[in-house]
RNA sequence: GCGCCCGUAGCUCAGCUGGAUAGAGCGUCGGCCUCCGGAGCCGAAGGCCAGAGGUUCGAAUCCUCUCGGGCGCGCCA
């Protein structure tokens, strides 16, 4: 419907300004707002303001010749100057019914559009670490992501989701080293367990599982591990460090990779279905050690070097990307000869840039802000342009027992897991409560409060909304009054002021999807949603269904399965479910 | 110290890239089913949009500064 206003406002656009040759048409969308209030019409717009300096004219005057050249259509019911020099317009109540059909053709397409049709787009999102089950912050993570990919797919992006599995470096090898040493426990080996080791009781399960399958295959000599961990002397990082060293030594390469892959699989398998649970389901895991078996991380610096953005110092190789407003350069490998996590990931996104994509959205935790300009850097040394990639960023969730705020850290394995949530409050409650909020606001999860089964939980209102409409249907069909039929139905019965909001509201759900996909704003539809249930609820409080005239019933008919529909639709791209019944 | 995010009703948050009288939920107070599901509806109270300047026809929104909160600033990931 705005799509169809927009088109007529452009025509007399170009018709008014002709002549003047600094105008762009498109620097000027959104050019058709929705208006607050009813007395203002239904839609209006400000371009006569924006344009009356640009055009020397006086902003009523623009206005009143737009409105002169505005072509004829059936759309439109009047039109009029206001205020300062917006231009208000009415559309005639027909518009509105015939949107309830359109609702019902399209079915699950509703809201659909093309306006990403051009885009190729990789969404990046949660790439945890798996060195231990997703927690609270992953889920919100997880949440954002899939229904901003949602989100794209609905207006038309051909999307591509990727969670990027840091299978390599450093923290795996602390992973690998804590499930050795439960092993190790379990043989009674009398080795003390570091607190900055994988607490987690998965690690213990890890190593049952490996002693179970392998049984002491895997023992060794331990005097001069358990002299390193009685040396509380050294740093504690730098001693984990020498741990996993000694470790690696009793072990072998061989074996230690055993103990290392056991554990990586277990841990990315539970990820895995952790994600699929909560409706999450990239399209592609990508491997780090992939990337680097293929030589990507080789490739990369091939291309930086050629572009000269390579340099030797104090024995490491540095990455000049303080030349691409990077606040210093950066090193890529490091003095002993190890690539660095930057390497990776440069290589990563490189190759996500070889892939095609026109765009990359990297969906980070808000810790991660100080490493976007490096990585911009990289794609820029490699030859991208400089929108290419983006990157949201996830504020952080606090989450509360109570009023009691809760620590969290997978080392100390003190976290309350994406799974006990989900477990807890059910999936389309932590689905709709992570994206009602904007990304870049602070999250205060209160565990106690999401766990009560109560009222104050806004997805039942939408859910309810949905098994309303299911369940007058129900009653129809159980005193066998016949489904009306869209087409022929009186849609012109539908003149109480409570049906006509409705059906306003409904109309707005294609403009709502496009906008939330553009801003990258999943809370509007879940605001959106809210509203128009609400709307629903009036109505349905105020107004019979299934009323004698038969007339009047089937127009009331045809606007609640419109309802349905909308809701239904836009709970799907949110990911939570539309029950028949509660 | 520097950088990023944020500050809107008692609480939790929206606010459509600068529009007309700033909106919801929860909480508080008062009403509504002999009627399709009361997980609902209707109404009331509640605001110096942190503060101060600036930009312009017009600012919660854009710019600068101050105050307050969060997060970064590794040859960690």
């Amino acid at each position: 419907m705005r799509a169809q206003l927009d088109f007529l406002l452009n025509e007399a656009l170009s018709a008014v300004t002709a002549g003047a040759g600094s105008f762009e048409p498109g620097d000027l969308d959104p050019q058709i707002e929705r208006t607050r209030d009813a007395r203002h019409g239904d839609f209006t717009s400000n371009v006569a303001l924006r344009l009356a300096k640009k055009l020397g004219a006086k902003p009523r005057d623009l206005a009143g010749q737009i409105i002169a050249a505005l072509p004829e259509s059936p759309l439109v019911d009047s039109t009029e100057v206001a205020g300062a020099g917006f231009i208000n317009i009415r559309v005639v109540p027909a518009a509105y019914q015939q949107e309830l059909r359109i609702i019902l053709e399209s079915g699950p397409s509703y809201g659909c559009s093309e306006i990403g049709a051009d885009q190729r787009i990789i969404v990046e999102y949660v790439s945890a670490n798996p060195t231990g089950p997703l927690h609270v912050g992953h889920g919100r993570h997880a949440a954002f992501g899939a229904t901003l990919a949602n989100l794209l797919r609905a207006t038309g992006h051909e999307v591509h989701e990727e969670y990027y599995v840091n299978d390599a470096g450093r923290q795996m090898d602390i992973l690998a080293t804590s499930v050795w040493l439960r092993y190790a426990e379990l043989l009674e080996k009398g080795l003390p367990f570091p607190s900055n080791c994988y607490q987690g009781d998965y690690v213990i399960d890890i190593a049952a599982r490996i002693r179970r399958e392998h049984g002491d295959a895997f023992d060794g000599d331990t005097n001069a591990l358990a002299a390193v961990l009685a040396d509380t002397d050294t740093e504690p990082e730098q001693r984990l460090d020498r741990i996993v060293t000694e470790i690696k030594a009793i072990l072998g390469e061989r074996n230690f990779a055993i103990v290392f892959d056991a554990a990586l699989a277990s841990v990315l398998d539970d990820i895995k279905a952790d994600l699929a649970e909560f409706g999450v389901a990239p399209q592609n895991w990508y491997s780090e050690r992939s990337l680097v078996d293929r030589g990507a991380i080789a490739h990369a610096f091939e291309l930086l070097e050629s572009s000269n953005m390579l340099y030797a110092k104090d024995g490491a190789t540095w990455f000049r990307s303080s030349a691409l407003g990077d606040e210093k350069d950066r090193v890529v490998v490091r003095e002993n000869g190890v690539t660095t996590y930057f390497a990776s990931d440069i290589a990563y996104h490189n190759e996500k840039r070889e892939r095609g994509f026109t765009r990359l959205l990297d969906v980070l935790g808000a810790d991660h802000h100080g490493y976007v300009a490096r990585v911009r850097a990289g794609l820029e040394a490699m030859g991208s342009p400089q929108d290419l990639l983006e990157v949201r960023l996830v504020q952080f969730v606090t989450l509360y027992r109570g009023n009691q705020k809760m620590q969290m850290s997978t080392r100390s394995g003190e976290y309350v897991t994406l799974r006990a949530l989900r477990d807890e409050v059910g999936n389309d409650a932590a689905r709709f409560f992570y994206v009602s909020r904007s990304n870049d606001q602070h999250l205060d999860f209160d565990l106690e409060l999401a766990k009560s089964h109560s009222n104050d939980n806004p997805v039942y209102y939408l859910q309810y909304a949905h098994a309303r409409v299911a369940s007058v249907l129900k009653r129809m069909s159980e005193e066998g009054i016949p489904g009306p039929d869209p087409q022929m139905a009186e849609l012109s019965r539908l003149v109480e002021p409570e049906e006509h909001a409705l059906m306003v509201a409904l109309s707005r759900y294609p403009e709502q999807v496009a906008l939330a996909a553009t801003n990258r704003a999943p809370q509007q539809v879940a605001h959106y949603l809210r509203d128009t249930a609400a709307a629903f609820h009036g109505c349905y409080n105020a107004h019979r269904v299934l009323v004698d005239d038969t007339a009047l019933r089937d127009a009331r008919i045809v606007l609640a399965l419109a309802t349905q529909q909308v809701i239904r639709n836009g709970l799907t791209l949110l990911g939570v479910s539309a029950p028949e019944s509660m």
